[in-house]
RNA sequence: GGGGAGAUAGUUUAGGGGCAGAACACUGGAUUGUGGCUCCAGUAACCCGGGUUCGAUUCCCGGUCUUCCCUCCA
């Protein structure tokens, strides 16, 4: 952040000054995206309304001891992702990285839990981190989450699955889901000890790169591809092992549900969440085609269950909640792979031309009057040929032009025409 | 945060130490009141800073941004 003050230089051949950009990893959406972000709005809108979750919207800013205490100090989005600052007030503040611990917080700051539970939510929000921006990735992305809270019975995972699932089915993208249980987090403890003294007593057998993950994420070390470790990952320890009976209990039947529900899914003992506050069930998205134009296959969403949160913020103890996040960019990738962007050009059965000042004045009027009637009309005022207006019409596809000139202002009269066949009569 | 690749009109790109070229798009015209095809014209670019050089958009260094891998995640 070390910025200099430009030194004001006497400016040789007036340059144009640089322009302003976007920051690192932020974007703009434009006009051309949003059929895209319209269409996963309103399947959004429509899959949670029929499962019956209220749209909460979050504020951007939170308390930075919220995520601190509900994601996780040790997590990497707290420890070193996070746009943090201190405002004018002395208050430090966190520009939200994900939902779930705001809509905890949410729950228990306007007491939910006195409603029928489980209290379901959820909501479509940008969410904020500081990390290295590639394709699929931002500082700002979007989020669609999912959150049932109140209840610890397994259908509410499953049925959690099954809408994330279905969303992204819906916009025509093909999914699988890679499901595992984490137990409570002491569970977590002593499995990662197992799993460490287990790879350490193999240590000659792994790659560098792997030494490097048995150091910072032992858990890692269970997706790596480096050669020969299948036969390793094999011999180590599965975290089920490490699973109380009640969440075992829990786990297959959420397994039940999805097998019954046919949400194909594969179970993958390995699969960790980075965010300390899963617990049982965590889940997570990919893409079954590859995304983005090099191929690369990134996750479209993930959630789990996060048992402890609710209690760990100051909430009633014993209240269960399981939710997702799918990052909607990322859909977006995938939709874009498969090729059911929806079309982004405004069309209009017809188009209203105007020809001369007094026509186009005449036609103001005129067109609202389409538009009040809802006839869905198009229109090009800031154009003053008619050639220019036919050009538009055509490209709207327009089945029918209406043509007032200045003679027909005069006339009292409107020129009908036929885009398709050329014809035109002149109506009164 | 570590490593690699890249950056030329709005977009996709050609080129290359000495006037930067095209296509699409946009604007106008061929028809001064008629679209879809065609033709003509116009607008429009070498990321920023330094170095080497008579001369740098081109070569070198640094920065910025993009992208890929690692890490991590949506």
């Amino acid at each position: 952040m070390s910025v200099k003050p430009k030194v004001e230089t006497v400016a040789k051949p007036a340059k144009k000054s640089k322009s302003l950009e976007t920051l690192r990893g932020f974007r703009d959406i434009l006009p051309d995206e949003q059929a895209s972000w319209e269409k996963i709005e309103d399947t959004a809108r429509s899959l949670t309304r029929a499962y019956g979750f209220g749209r909460i919207r979050l504020p951007a800013l939170e308390a930075t001891s919220l995520f601190e205490r509900g994601v996780g100090k040790e997590t990497d989005i707290v420890e070193k992702e996070m746009f943090t600052f201190v405002d004018q007030g002395g208050v430090k503040m966190t520009l939200r990285p994900e939902g779930t611990a705001s809509v905890a917080r949410a729950y228990i700051e306007h007491g939910m839990l006195n409603q029928p539970q489980p209290v379901k939510l959820w909501y479509m929000e940008p969410m904020f981190r500081h990390e290295r921006p590639q394709a699929g990735r931002y500082r700002q992305h979007w989020q669609l989450g999912l959150e049932a809270m109140g209840s610890d019975d397994s259908v509410l995972d499953a049925q959690i699955i099954l809408m994330a699932h279905g969303f992204c089915k819906e916009l025509g993208v093909d999914t699988m889901v890679n499901i595992n249980s984490l137990g409570t987090p002491a569970v977590r403890k002593s499995y990662v000890a197992d799993l460490t003294k287990y790879f350490k007593g193999h240590v000659k057998k792994l790659s560098e790169t792997d030494v490097r993950r048995l150091q910072r994420n032992p858990l890692r070390l269970l997706d790596s591809k480096e050669e020969g470790m299948e036969e390793l990952k094999a011999g180590a320890p599965q975290i089920i092992e490490y699973l109380d009976d009640e969440t075992k209990q829990h786990f297959m039947k959420v397994l039940e549900y999805l097998d019954e529900a046919e949400v194909p899914y594969t179970l993958n003992p390995f699969l960790v969440r980075g965010l300390d506050y899963y617990t049982k069930t965590v889940f997570e998205l990919v893409s079954a085609n590859p995304i983005g134009e090099n191929g690369s296959q990134l996750s479209l969403g993930g959630g789990g269950r996060y048992d402890g949160l609710i209690p760990l913020l100051g909430g009633r103890e014993a209240t269960g909640a399981v939710g997702a996040g799918i990052g909607i960019e990322r859909v977006i990738l995938a939709m874009k792979a498969a090729g059911t962007m929806p079309d982004n050009k405004r069309t209009a059965d017809v188009f209203f031309c105007q020809l001369g000042e007094a026509a186009r004045r005449k036609g103001l009027k005129i067109f609202e009057k389409f538009r009040q009637s809802g006839v869905d009309v198009g229109e090009a005022f800031a154009k003053g040929n008619l050639k220019a207006q036919l050009e538009i019409a055509d490209k709207m596809k327009s089945t029918i032009a209406i043509i007032l000139g200045q003679k027909e202002v005069l006339d009292g009269t409107v020129i009908i025409r036929d885009m398709e066949a050329g014809a035109q009569e002149i109506v009164d």
